[in-house]
DNA sequence: GCTCCTTGGGTTTTT
DNA sequence: CCCAAGGAGC
């Protein structure tokens, strides 16, 4: 895209101050957009440590920090892009809450997902709730209305049909609420949502913070603002200040995310919020080719509310795209599996330009296999989190509380990892003992001796705890070791490799585990090389400590190797990324529409609202599917099913169905070569109905 | 306190 | 069917 810019995308860019709504449909250039506009500002003289873009993503804030150094270098500007801000909202939220901790000696924790779930569960036993509540859904109401209370009542948007909503979920979260915030700040820490929510807070409270903040953004920008909950809204309200020179781009039809508190009024009212915004469409397409686009524009143009976007391209020509009829999910799997073969191997396509995309990750399994039986190589996206990992959360819990003995959570996590005889029991014991003393709950385990009731067992557990903690912060802070060289000599002590052996079912779940601690080793050394090259202490306690919390809100970038891979995702995880060939699979009633947006359960964040917004969600995330393809697009679906162990005859996606018939051309799969006798056998509907037996 | 077995439940998950 | 969480037994 080395083009000149569009006149719609020049606007854009050109638009100097005050508010900016920018839609831009799938694969528009919105990347570019922002970019440009970056490098424009600074053209025009703002410096470059006073702009400020907001993503969701590392990937994205990492990906847009590249390109305006890569296109200042082009435009042979000196300094470039230094001191400018991209950043997810969350690190940017976490660096505002550093420095304001850091100002007041009192450092603080992350809980992630998995904390946050263990807390709330912790709350839901105390609470003696008198049912089985899923402390998930416990987790996303608070969640929620964490988010909507950051906001001051005149700029919410309260939904006006609270009455219905008011369940059982609803009334266990609010009872839970108080005391689930109460807990965060005993064990000093935020979640998520804090990063966000905390900010916004201070900053309406403490005008002086706000105004520090302002001064290093006059201009502000945000990327997917149609996934910015009421929380990110407030805080991009308070940081645009009265200039308002805040630039946002988006697009309501790729709004997917409302299931994780994200409410597309924000984008959808924008001109409201802001009197006098600026509203550049942009609807030239130059990712797909025309048949694709038909499809797209013919499935989100049934949706019920939004603004009215049309993609069109240039481009001439092209196949329609197949709506592929299956037997079985096998049956698709095995097709899918022969027809990337033969991109791959016959035609020489490179397998980077090929994805699968899929509803949920259950689905992965089937064209996993096949694709290993056809040889071809792949990658799935998504799957648990590398620093959500069991093993890598518990080393980081060693290095966290070596460094900061009051962060009770990560003690929590290592007390018994690996095993060491302080058990439930113990805990409590020690618990209730601290906080009748006064103590916190390090200081209850170095005082074990003085504390009746506990086992023998636990003693020695705590006293071997106490050696372990003591030795890895004598190699910490005394010897100043790398924090890279004092978890491996951790690992060592604890023998964690032998721990894992014994733990996992197989030898290869234990390999695996094992190798992600090395690549936890690995990303620690790879800290110290970049801080030894800039001449810095790597052994600077505080900086470790602000660098082991950051871990939490990152990624595994290993993965992200460019291997020439086909790539297995999500709907979800496959938002801002393209292919030329695309293979959307299992597109069912059920599947894509999901089953729990039809049929709702009272646990639901918010059952009603899922009820009749969750259609057009779903619809939307299909949308997403399809103008992922540049070239070449099938979607299948199957007539038949296993579903919880029983089959199901199956009926297409009505979202397939509402496609106008000329606009696809329409196959049963019909699996050749590559396969054997049997399987082809087996994949027969006369067979496969006689052993399902209907 | 740890392990094995039963039982129940089953999207998506940027941070 | 396949996995995770809670209960019984060691």
């Amino acid at each position: 895209m080395a083009f000149a810019l569009n006149p719609a995308q020049a606007s854009a860019v050109e638009h100097f101050r005050g508010p900016m709504l920018v839609l831009a449909g799938a694969g528009s250039g919105k990347t570019r957009v922002i970019t440009e506009r970056i490098q424009r500002l600074i053209e025009r003289g703002i410096p470059a440590n006073q702009i400020v873009a907001l993503t969701f993503t590392n990937k994205a804030a990492k990906e847009m920090h590249e390109r305006v150094e890569l296109r200042m270098k082009e435009a042979g500007h000196r300094g470039g892009a230094q001191g400018l801000t991209v950043s997810t909202f969350h690190s940017y939220g976490l660096a505002t809450l550093s420095a304001r901790a850091r100002a007041e000696k009192r450092p603080f924790t992350i809980f992630d997902q998995g904390d946050q779930l263990a807390l709330v569960k912790e709350l839901l036993v105390s609470e003696k709730a008198g049912r089985a509540f899923d402390a998930s859904a416990v987790v996303s109401r608070i969640s929620n209305m964490k988010n909507a209370r950051a906001t001051p009542a005149d700029v919410a948007l309260p939904s006006e049909d609270a009455v219905e909503s008011a369940d059982e979920y609803d009334a266990i979260a609010e009872r839970l609420y108080p005391r689930y915030e109460k807990a965060l700040r005993n064990f000093s820490a935020y979640d998520f949502d804090d990063l966000v929510c905390e900010v916004a807070r201070l900053w309406q409270t403490r005008p002086d913070l706000l105004e520090e903040a302002r001064s290093h953004c006059r201009f502000l920008l945000v990327d997917e603002y149609q996934d910015t909950n009421p929380a990110q809204f407030e805080l991009l309200r308070l940081l645009a200040g009265d200039d308002k020179n805040l630039c946002v781009v988006g697009d309501d039809d790729q709004a997917i995310y409302s299931w994780r508190g994200a409410d597309v009024k924000n984008i959808l009212q924008f001109e409201t919020q802001f009197p006098g915004a600026k509203v550049v469409l942009l609807e030239e397409n130059y990712r797909s080719i025309g048949p694709v686009l038909d499809v797209a524009n013919a499935v989100i143009s049934k949706k019920s509310v939004g603004h009215k976007k049309s993609l069109f391209t240039s481009k001439v020509g092209g196949e329609k795209p197949v709506v592929m009829t299956c037997s079985t999910p096998d049956a698709e799997a095995a097709w899918v599996a022969n027809r990337i073969r033969g991109l791959v191997q016959d035609e020489k396509k490179r397998p980077r330009e090929i994805a699968i995309l899929y509803r949920s990750n259950g689905q992965a399994k089937a064209f996993e296999e096949t694709l290993r039986a056809e040889g071809v190589s792949y990658r799935v996206v998504g799957g648990q989190q590398f620093f959500e990992r069991k093993e890598v959360k518990d080393v980081l819990a060693y290095m966290k509380f070596t460094l900061n003995r009051l962060d009770e959570i990560s003690l929590r996590r290592i007390v018994n990892t690996p095993a060491r005889g302080i058990g439930d029991q113990s805990l409590d014991r020690l618990v209730q003992t601290a906080l009748a003393k006064g103590w916190n709950l390090w200081e209850a385990i170095e005082r074990i001796d003085s504390i009746d009731g506990i086992s023998s067992a636990a003693r020695t557990g705590c006293k071997e705890l106490e050696r372990l903690v003591a030795e890895t912060r004598r190699d910490l802070l005394v010897e100043r070791a790398h924090a890279s060289v004092s978890a491996e000599r951790l690992l060592q002590r604890v023998d964690m490799k032998k721990e894992l052996e014994t733990q996992s079912g197989s030898t290869h779940v234990a390999t695996r585990r094992w190798g992600n601690i090395v690549s936890l080793l690995a990303t620690f050394k790879k800290r110290e090389a970049k801080l030894a090259a800039a001449g810095k202490d790597a052994a600077n306690e505080r900086d470790l400590g602000n660098f082991l919390h950051a871990l939490t809100l990152q990624h595994d970038d290993e993965a992200e190797d460019p291997k020439d891979q086909v790539t297995l995702s999500t709907l979800h995880g496959a938002k801002g990324l393209e292919f030329d060939y695309v293979f959307l699979v299992g597109c069912e009633e059920g599947i894509l529409p999901h089953s729990r947006t039809t049929d709702v359960k009272a646990s639901d964040i918010d059952s009603h609202t899922i009820a009749t917004d969750g259609i057009d969600e779903e619809r939307r995330l299909f949308y997403v599917g399809v103008t992922r393809a540049r070239k070449e697009l099938v979607i299948s679906h199957c007539k038949h099913r296993v579903l919880r162990g029983k089959p199901a005859p199956r009926t297409p996606s009505r979202f397939v169905l509402e496609i106008p018939e000329d606009l696809v051309t329409q196959t049963e799969a019909k699996v050749t070569g590559g396969i054997s006798q049997e399987e082809m056998a087996a994949l027969s509907d006369g067979l496969l109905a006689a052993l399902m037996g209907d």
